[in-house]
RNA sequence: CGGGAUGUAGCGCAGUUUGGUAGCGCGCCUCGUUCGGGACGAGGAGGCCGCAGGUUCGAAUCCUGUCAUCCCGACCA
């Protein structure tokens, strides 16, 4: 390709709405466009890349035994309305009406769909297993899209759907998909992690996360430093305390305590540690007001209470719905006295605790000598706490690090949620009809693209690993006249011939142009023909990379290309 | 959805406080000089000042509404 006839407007400024590094540089270089927030253009630079990461996952998706298939974008809302997400997706769901008035949404995922292809093509045990995937634009209207392509509205997505027989078959499939997901990750050059997760809206029991590792990336890796263990931040745990067995502890007993209205102002005026204090906190869970115990020093983990609650909307409770339950205005808290009035959530590192201290309910004064169970109500222990770097593993003991990711993919095993709710069933060996255990892997491809951009750059630009570069070579003659011209003219026309995937930058530009621009886009080798070439018909080869280039003949070139891209 | 900010040329911005008919840098076009890390000079094109109402002799500027975009939070396969 010519430079002069590639559609790849690069831009010296960044432009002002850009944030990350990612959104700045595929803007900049020429890669997209904005339509609207949330949804972009890809121009002929970032369809490239698109297609080679789109190959590798074929290959991998492909080699696990996947068949490709392509469904509608458009969807009737009859199976959302079957499988009960019409309602529960909310805002979320793109919907609209065709001309005669009936419901319709634009995919945000594909379950009802494919398993209602499924159903009707499956009757006998014989046919399973079966592993259908598609790559595909996918729709969520998020609330607040943000980061360019890491979290827009439209979006490009692999998904794929397991079809097996019985559980132990969809560990097969799922095995089979952690690996091909490994191999696509490591085969686009990135560096990632995969956590243990939460299966969200998608539901399921059983799900991880591949995180490309990001300092940008919305997720938080919590992992171990001594053993493999790692999960999401939201659903992380850390070791679970001995309960408190000492000695006796007198009766509670109230002690004042002015102006102590925080965890922080109460540690310092009793001179104890935020660790050794109780702390109280009220929600709201759909309608329903609950309460929280935690240790002084932790935040509590909303999605842990969300999934022990099994609410749909969790969010702090309303100061008025807080007083006319405790009779008193936050600051000053207290568990005791609950029994009866609210269900009482308690982390179970508060069970740790020996004597402790906590509100009572009244400014200025909190109780001490306080005991879990024999002075508050547990009507819920479990895990409620965020967990944090520096915490102890759950399983070896050695202290948990924390890193930051993208999620870049998500594997699920279903079970049979979705082919209860939707009827899909076979026929099994004794003639008995028997759900379909299904599992549902995506990758996102449009923000692996982006993710990979944020993994791999510098100051200059872009420096795209050789498996999804957009063009494996760029050749910048330094004058558009001349031998300087013809050599670089031939040379490009040699590499066309070869198969080399190559742009020659055939603009009218002085070199210091080409050469921020080749930058900017980060094709991974760089071939200059200039003063050089005049004196001795050498050339100069630089990777993307390095930061010095190395001089060869004319005829090396070509060898020394194909070393560096295997 | 709550909070904050911004909409002026393709991109980055000034002008708005104090109303008087639109400006700078980059990019673009022409000519010349340059030519290995975003050159220089001369000339030129390009703007319903987000949109709709209102106030005024007169609105980019003041008022009302509305739309859009971005940031923080909440939320999220």
């Amino acid at each position: 390709m010519k430079f002069t006839n590639l559609m790849a407007p690069t831009l010296r400024e960044v432009p002002a709405e850009a944030e990350v590094i990612s959104h700045k540089l595929l803007v900049r270089a020429g890669f997209i466009r904005k339509s609207s927030a949330g949804i972009y253009t890809y121009l002929p630079l970032a369809h490239r890349v698109l297609k080679k990461i789109e190959g590798i996952i074929r290959e991998e998706m492909d080699a696990a035994g996947g068949q490709e298939i392509l469904m509608p974008i458009m969807q009737p809302a009859e199976l959302w309305l079957e499988s009960g997400r019409w309602d529960v997706y909310g805002g979320e769901l793109m919907r609209f009406k065709d001309r005669h008035d009936r419901d319709f949404c634009l995919g945000p995922t594909h379950e009802e769909l494919i398993t209602d292809l499924v159903r009707g093509e499956l009757s006998s045990w014989r046919q399973l297993p079966i592993m259908l995937y598609q790559i595909q634009d996918k729709f969520r209207d998020e609330r607040r899209p943000r980061f360019g392509l890491m979290r827009g509205r439209e979006f490009i997505m692999k998904d794929l759907y397991s079809f097996d027989r019985d559980a132990a078959g969809m560990d097969e499939s799922y095995k089979a998909m952690h690996r091909a997901y490994c191999n696509v990750f490591s085969r686009c050059g990135l560096e990632y992690r995969i956590v243990e997760a939460d299966p969200g809206a998608i539901g399921g029991n059983h799900s991880h996360e591949f995180m490309v590792l990001a300092e940008a990336g919305e997720a938080e890796i919590i992992y171990c430093s001594g053993c493999s263990y790692a999960a999401d931040g939201e659903i992380a745990t850390s070791k679970k305390p001995e309960a408190y067995e000492g000695p006796e502890v007198p009766p509670y007993e109230l002690i004042e305590t002015p102006g102590a209205n925080t965890i922080a102002s109460l540690a310092q005026f009793l001179h104890v540690g935020e660790d050794q204090l109780v702390k109280t906190l009220f929600y709201q869970a759909d309608g329903q007001v609950v309460c929280i115990l935690l240790r002084g020093d932790r935040e509590l983990n909303e999605i842990k209470l969300k999934n022990a609650i099994g609410c749909y909307e969790l969010a702090m409770a309303d100061i008025p719905d807080v007083v006319a339950i405790t009779g008193c205005q936050p600051g000053y808290l207290s568990p005791i006295g609950l029994a009866g009035k609210v269900k009482v959530y308690v982390d179970e590192e508060v069970m740790a605790l020996g004597a402790t201290v906590a509100g009572a309910n009244r400014p200025g004064y909190h109780y001490g000598n306080v005991l879990p169970k024999r002075d508050f109500p547990l009507d819920v222990v479990g895990d409620f706490r965020q967990v944090a770097a520096g915490d102890v593993c759950p399983f070896c003991g050695k202290p948990l690090m924390s890193a930051r990711g993208i999620e870049a993919g998500q594997i699920f095993k279903l079970g049979t949620k979705y082919s209860k709710a939707l009827n899909l069933v076979y026929t099994d060996e004794k003639g008995e009809k028997q759900p379909v255990e299904m599992g549902c892997y995506g990758i996102g491809v449009s923000r692996t693209m982006a993710a990979a951009v944020e993994q791999c750059n510098d100051k200059d630009g872009i420096v795209w690993p050789v498996s999804i570069a957009p063009y494996h070579v760029v050749i910048v003659p330094t004058t558009a006249e001349g031998p300087v011209w013809d050599a670089a003219l031939a040379l490009y026309q040699d590499l066309m011939k070869e198969g080399v995937e190559a742009v020659l930058d055939d603009r009218d530009e002085r070199a210091g142009v080409k050469f921020k621009d080749a930058d900017l886009i980060g094709y991974p080798i760089r071939i200059t023909v200039g003063k050089k070439f005049t004196e001795s018909r050498q050339v100069e080869f630089k990777k993307r990379w390095e930061q010095e280039a190395e001089t060869l003949a004319l005829d090396e070139v070509k060898a020394k290309i194909k070393e560096v891209l295997s």
